[in-house]
DNA sequence: CAGTGAGCGAGCTTCCGCTTGACTT
């Protein structure tokens, strides 16, 4: 028997099944080795050579591998076909010491029957050279992160930390927060004209002011933030008066139809999902964090158990940046959709769909459901509500994209006013843009289109051309320009993927670190960053700029993908980074320790009556008195950044001890009865009240 | 995740990327 490797468990069991009696099937849970938490571990005077320690968690798996080793006269490492995959199958032949005849690497795209047999077909070496290019991203991670951060805990901190990926996920925040107040918003007016045509008493429509004389009334402004550009459009009215006036002049002129024009429309379907695209929709249409997508997916990739059967995984893996669908599933899809459905809604031919994400490596497949005849309702009852719902939002979106484009009639109608008395201009054109859906094509699967602004119109009156109308009424619509919008977890995520930073399985943890260290808070799911996280942000801005650039992560991987390519040295691309790394270093050696300025509050100590401070500590913000060190008074701060009130005797008893119960609150701020014998007696209880719950 | 919970407040911290349970925040 021949022995395959792979690093999930869950693909060895696919693979198992596949592959039937005559291979055995072996996975090692992610990496084996890395390098030590400890200390460096790269001695940079020796070429950079790596240390690596075998992970507490594979010692096991290592154990039992080579147990299983011996006589086997072909091993498969069937890791992952990208650059961390084939490091895992490095590692693997390095710790177990597997002789390069023993070893044979094969790779795939996706967990099919003619796939993988199609791989060991064609089994292939180890590509060292894609090994050393994972190595250059291990130990440059490793040398940025372990030398910034003990600078921080210099300067600023003990605890604190700084890295390629996360101090740009910082600054994003901390940008758009400074994008945000340099904002000047503008109020603007739309002019909207009420038209009537047609015999008494006539049909109405509602038209927009579009042109004067030839000079368009909106016009888009585009500002160049910092990771995106943003654009705005607004019209040349500003002035509440001037527009008084102009309607006034509007209402002199006559009006007729200058322009009827009918155009088809048509609108394609999304793409399958990869992961940073599953947790954007989850995260608008269920309100899900990216972390719970995951931990939801993890359960649905696993398997669920459908009634007596075994654990059946209901999606293919939800870790991928590949919109990449097995022609199998495409096929089954496709079925699917011309039975259900009928042949109309299928798309004319299989769509193919390109992956655009900045450095992907293409792995996996899109995430889809491995078998698109278990339909979402089908399978309800054995799925909580949120394995349902995300389940129902990627087997939507599969079949969806492969279905047949929506199609619409556009209809606009120009209406031109003449013969103004007043004014500074001849003519003045009204303009209705409306569109009507024609066949549903994927949106009768895909009902979120009707969410993301894809507004349908009942049928829409179509004047005459040329015919006259009559004015019936102007008014004037005040809008404000809005600044650009904070970061919430997912928009954050997709800003980072676009930029190639961060990878399918470091999305999720990287919102939590940010949180963790206190850089950013979220505070209905909105990103802003903390004191602490503008401070360091400004240090590793104005010492570390290189790092901290949005460009940093993609000149990298283009010096990876040379490395790979075996057109430079690994070590080279490292040594480019960590020359600049330790010159600035040396440079900001003496800068002065940075303070996070406490923030004086209205509240005044209770002990000695001196002002109280918002001080941030290991265990986040807390109050403390203004004459430390003669007074040592502190109080703690709820997560909504108000001291809790005192505790308050209620009329009720503690059902242990007979004692009465105090009303106390927790670090959340959540109020909970509690007896006022404690330590005595630690009796707890929850108050069921609405009025407590602040979701 | 669900449900806990009350104080602590300058000493051994930290990176990114693969993978799951463990388990008390």
């Amino acid at each position: 028997m021949n022995l395959v490797i792979v690093e999930s468990p869950t693909k060895q069991k696919s693979i198992a099944k596949i592959l039937g009696q005559d291979y055995l099937v072996r996975s090692t849970y992610g990496h084996i080795r890395d390098l030590p938490t400890s200390r460096l571990g790269v001695n940079v005077e020796d070429n950079f050579s790596p240390e690596y320690v075998v992970l507490g968690r594979a010692k096991k798996i290592i154990a039992e591998l080579k147990k299983i080793l011996a006589d086997r006269p072909k091993i498969y490492l069937a890791t992952d076909y990208d650059r961390e995959g084939e490091a895992i199958a490095w590692h693997v032949t390095e710790v177990l010491k597997i002789k390069p005849e023993q070893a044979w690497r094969i790779t795939f795209h996706e967990i099919t029957p003619p796939a993988i047999k199609a791989a060991l077909q064609n089994p292939r070496k180890l590509d060292i050279n894609l090994v050393n290019a994972q190595q250059a991203r291990r130990i440059l991670d490793r040398l940025v992160g372990y030398r910034l951060s003990p600078f921080l805990w210099r300067k600023v901190r003990r605890g604190l930390s700084a890295g390629r990926v996360q101090s740009v996920a910082v600054r994003l925040i901390v940008e758009r927060e400074k994008e945000i107040a340099e904002f000047v918003p503008q109020d603007y007016y739309q002019i909207i004209g009420n038209f009537v045509f047609g015999q008494v008493p006539g049909q109405k429509i509602r038209a927009t002011l579009y042109r004067l004389d030839e000079e368009k009334v909106e016009f888009q402004q585009s500002f160049n933030f910092f990771a995106t550009e943003y654009k705005i459009t607004q019209t040349k009215f500003t002035d509440e008066k001037k527009v008084a006036e102009l309607i006034k002049i509007l209402s002199t002129g006559n009006y007729s139809v200058s322009k009827v024009e009918e155009k088809p429309g048509k609108r394609n379907p999304p793409p399958p999902y990869i992961t940073s695209q599953l947790q954007q929709d989850a995260a608008r249409y269920l309100h899900f964090s990216p972390k719970r997508t995951m931990s939801i997916a993890q359960q649905l990739y696993e398997g669920i158990s459908l009634g007596p059967q075994e654990q059946v995984g209901l999606i293919t893996y939800h870790r991928t940046d590949s919109v990449y669908v097995s022609p199998l599933a495409i096929e089954s899809g496709r079925r699917y959709i011309a039975e259900k459905f009928g042949s109309q809604y299928l798309s004319e031919n299989i769509r193919h769909y390109r992956t655009r994400v900045k450095g992907a490596q293409e792995a996996h497949e899109a995430i889809r459901p491995t078998d698109v005849r278990r339909d979402p309702e089908s399978i309800k009852k054995y799925l909580t509500p949120e394995q349902f719902k995300l389940y129902q939002l990627i087997w939507t979106r599969f079949l969806a994209s492969q279905m047949a484009s929506a199609t619409y009639q556009q209809l606009i109608v120009e209406i031109t006013g003449r013969d103004f008395s007043g004014g500074d201009f001849s003519s003045a054109v009204f303009r209705l843009h409306g569109q009507t859906l024609v066949f549903a094509g994927f949106r009768r699967l895909w009902t979120m289109a009707e969410e993301e602004g894809e507004k349908d119109q009942a049928e829409i009156v179509r004047p005459a051309e040329n015919s006259r109308v009559s004015a019936e009424s102007f008014l004037a619509e005040k809008h404000t320009t809005n600044p650009p919008p904070r970061y919430n977890e997912a928009s954050l995520i997709k800003t980072l993927e676009e930029h190639g930073i961060g990878r399918p399985s470091t999305y999720a943890p990287i919102v939590s670190t940010i949180i963790l260290r206190r850089y950013v808070q979220l505070a209905e799911r909105k990103f802003r960053p903390t004191k602490l996280g503008l401070l360091v942000n400004d240090i590793l801005v104005k010492h570390f700029n290189f790092v901290v650039d949005l460009q940093f992560t993609a000149r990298m991987e283009k010096e990876l993908d040379e490395v790979a390519d075996g057109k430079q040295p690994w070590t080279r691309v490292v040594r480019e980074t960590v020359q600049p790394l330790e010159e600035s270093l040396s440079q900001a050696k003496d800068i002065a320790r940075q303070k996070v300025t406490a923030e004086v509050t209205t509240a005044r100590c209770p002990k000695c009556g001196a002002p109280l401070l918002r001080k941030e500590g290991r265990w986040g913000e807390f109050l403390a008195c203004s004459a430390y060190p003669e007074c040592r008074y502190t109080a703690r701060i709820n997560s909504s950044g108000q001291p809790n009130p005192a505790p308050e005797m209620t009329a009720e008893k503690c059902p242990k001890c007979g004692a009465p119960l105090l009303k106390r609150h927790n670090w959340r701020g959540r109020a909970f009865l509690a007896c006022s014998a404690y330590p005595d007696c630690r009796y707890t209880r929850s108050i069921k009240d609405a009025q407590d719950k602040l979701s």
